[in-house]
DNA sequence: AAATATTTTTAGACTTGTCTAAAAATAAAT
DNA sequence: ATTTATTTTTAGACAAGTCTAAAAATATTT
């Protein structure tokens, strides 16, 4: 069992999401730029996680997880998603006040503790954001869903979840009422800016091609 | 507001436990050994919190908190026991498992934690060891309680709480029966060691003097 | 193929928090 | 009042994690 520091551990989860959206090695300016760092930092940081084995580095080709590096991030996801869950369902906080504590929460260390809260929160399969929650083994629950851009106009679909997680994106949509679970039909779609006409409980709103690139939806 | 490091965090905390025993400013000897680190680190250690105004330190004379210091130093506190009651509670550990994640849970920043998670756990006022919790505004429960050494034989009392919080005593205690709010009777006092004869549960005893010197009894 | 642009790495520096060893200040003992 | 012992501080070093600026490698154009 090695030690990791909260920094090794962010920049993992960085590697983790790039690889994520874009297939081969991940390059040292994406992950400098996912992690608010310059790229010499990336540098340095990256031989250290060499050195522990955690990934496959090599130099001006990128760099991929090791398997022990791809079990550490998927820990560190579940972790982020299960206290994401405590605070909103047990804490009663709202789903664009409770990343940055995730952020700090998923680094405590200790036996048992993700087990323990896992199984006091009843094994919850996704976050407040509808982001899957990986089990005990890492296993993932991949949910067919589509962005509200690709829609044609007339289908309808019920919302599982955002692309953006920031705050000013999701107060918006509880403005609007959108929510997980929410049906929208998309009415119309705006030749001139992409913009979406849409349905949500009778009402008829406009979201901006931005926003409905953001939101995903699992096909009615 | 300023924002301090885990490392000062707990260097205030320290402070603030040395100096409820002994009165008068605490001396980097103290200090550093109730920290585990050199004398040297902890002069370091000492300029930086004086930077921040957290303590006042006078060099070869010692330090005491400033009024900051020791409302930072009260929050923590503050935020170690609710987290305890957290785990014991909600998660189901033992009283002796959770010392050292709420040593990093304590650490979590952020509006509101804290106080949401006082109100998710109906505003306890004492941890699982029985030691006080500080309320929102800092302000302290002080219950009478005695050590079982100055009890006379025949004497009752209720366990109330341990000065010693390790696991290796608390599982003694868990051995023997002895919980918060179990009643104990002094029996009988060995003259030649100090030990204790008591009664707990209509069973008898014998507890050596430095058990019997770490459990806080309220008298019947 | 050579020149240019981009990406990445290296070099050197800074902060935080730690250490050991030596120096200085204070306290205790003769 | 000196000497001796103890405590505390300073000096210098190191690791982690970051930065900027310069050098090197790779990719793209011409
Ligand atoms: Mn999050
Ligand atoms: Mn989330
Ligand atoms: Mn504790
Ligand atoms: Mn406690």
């Amino acid at each position: 069992m090695l030690l990791t520091t909260s920094a090794e551990e962010n920049y993992l989860k960085a590697i983790f999401k790039i690889s994520e959206k874009e297939p081969g090695p991940v390059l040292t300016n994406a992950l400098a730029a996912a992690m608010g760092t310059s790229a010499a930092s990336a540098t340095d940081m990256l031989k250290r996680l060499s050195d522990k084995q955690l990934v496959a580095y090599e130099k001006y080709r990128g760099v991929t997880l090791t398997p022990e590096g791809d079990r550490l991030a998927t820990s560190l996801i579940r972790k982020h998603r299960l206290w994401e869950v405590f605070l909103v369902d047990k804490l009663g906080f709202a789903w664009d006040e409770v990343h940055d504590f995730a952020e700090q929460l998923e680094h405590v260390q200790g036996d048992n503790l993700t087990d323990r809260l896992d199984e006091y929160l009843n094994h919850p399969r996704f976050d407040p954001h509808g982001d899957p929650i990986p089990d005990a083994q890492g296993r993932w629950i991949r949910r067919p869903q589509v962005r509200l851009t690709t829609l044609t106009p007339g289908q309808k679909g019920i919302v599982t979840g955002v692309d953006d997680h920031t705050s000013p994106f999701l107060q918006y949509l509880d403005e609007l009422g959108i929510a997980l679970g929410v049906a929208i039909e998309l009415l119309d779609r705006t030749a001139y800016d992409q913009s979406s006409k849409v349905r949500i409980a009778g009402k008829e709103y406009t979201l901006s091609e931005k926003a409905s690139q953001n939101l995903f939806l699992r096909l009615e």
